[in-house]
DNA sequence: ACGCGTGATGGAACTTGGTCCCATCACTGT
DNA sequence: ACAGTGATGGGACCAAGTTCCATCACGCGT
């Protein structure tokens, strides 16, 4: 055998292993049913190293946290003389390129569903979600845009995400998130004029 | 003695001093080094008796849960010429009416002000107020607005009112919070405009 | 007066999420 | 060879939350 089989000492990707292992058995018995010494067990970990990869139970669906920077680069990234919505929507753009590939977009939907079963899950994406839209207000007020006004454009602009994730994560067209997101924020930017 | 102390089987309103001993406990000691066994005990009572009354440790300060029903009550009310944001104007004034009355602006301001110093408090808080959104979003699609209308009035509207809760609660000039409620959306609707 | 159902409470046993701390052991560089 | 490093295993431990049963004042009917 010209290549012994040297098994590594651990078996890599385990965060990853654990993800995967966890969005299984949430879809099989529900998210309350399952124990993490079984989602570490059907990774082939422990307990120990659960909790060493996520702070905790909810948080092995919300780990890739890149968001909060794309989407605070990406209005700080926009022209200058961006409105606000305009540099919301560059950001939402930074997103579909860096973060919700097509690739993603199957996860996105279990993982989506799973959330929608159970409120403990549904109360850490509403945490998550009032992250982003503080960055994307503190992103907006130091382009010198008003209090108030960085106030309600981060709240519609994750509204957009919000619902735009929605539309891309259920469609099996292939379109891109940025496209979804583009229309989104569009049509939501329309239906405030009506209120 | 005419009146024989009769001591009744139970002290009465349980939940209510389970509230207070939580309220000051959390206020000493922080939400995380209070156990909910110390809150049963200060409030005379045991841990048994804490979870009858309310479903989790968090829950003791978000118990009080009529905002859902004036919100709802207050847009199907409104005269059937009202715009959407006067809609959601009109179930802002029930709220100051019959929820957040001037002998309750103490008790909101320490309230807040634990949950300013807790992640899970705020997550909490964050999933109350996707409870509220969602059920302005129905009442006013009972209205016939249109559906993304009646979800970006909803959530300006849930805007208003958070924004509305830190200015009233905050400020001790006496202030009907209704007063605060109407003058913050009408900011935030101005505010809008310009995005 | 007596007995009985009711309802809020007490209390104990148990599961699980989450923390702490220490042991293990392949790999790496000196 | 040898010591340091880093990801892991594992056990003790605490607090949240559930379940189930016991208690006992009150009111009501007989």
């Amino acid at each position: 055998m010209p290549y012994p089989v040297l098994v590594a000492r651990w078996q890599p990707n385990a965060s990853e292993r654990l993800v995967a292992a966890a969005l299984e058995l949430f879809e099989d018995r529900g998210y309350e049913h399952t124990t993490v010494v079984e989602i570490a067990e059907r990774a082939g970990l422990t307990k120990s190293t659960f909790f060493r990869h996520f702070q905790d139970k909810r948080e092995v669906l919300f780990g890739g946290d890149t968001m909060t920077g794309l989407l605070v680069g990406g209005i700080a990234a926009a022209p200058a003389t961006a409105t606000p919505f305009e540099a919301v929507a560059h950001a939402l753009d930074a997103v579909g390129r860096e973060a919700f590939t097509p690739a993603r977009r199957e996860f996105s939907a279990r993982r989506r569903a799973v959330i929608a079963t159970n409120p403990e899950l549904q109360e850490r994406e509403a945490l998550k979600g009032l992250g982003l839209t503080a960055s994307m207000t503190d992103a907006l007020r130091r382009r010198d845009v008003p209090d108030l006004t960085s106030c309600v454009a981060a709240e519609l602009g994750a509204l957009a995400l919000k619902i735009a994730y929605e539309r891309w994560s259920d469609t099996t067209n292939g379109d891109d998130f940025s496209e979804v997101a583009r229309q989104t924020l569009r049509d939501v930017h329309a239906a405030s004029a009506l209120c």
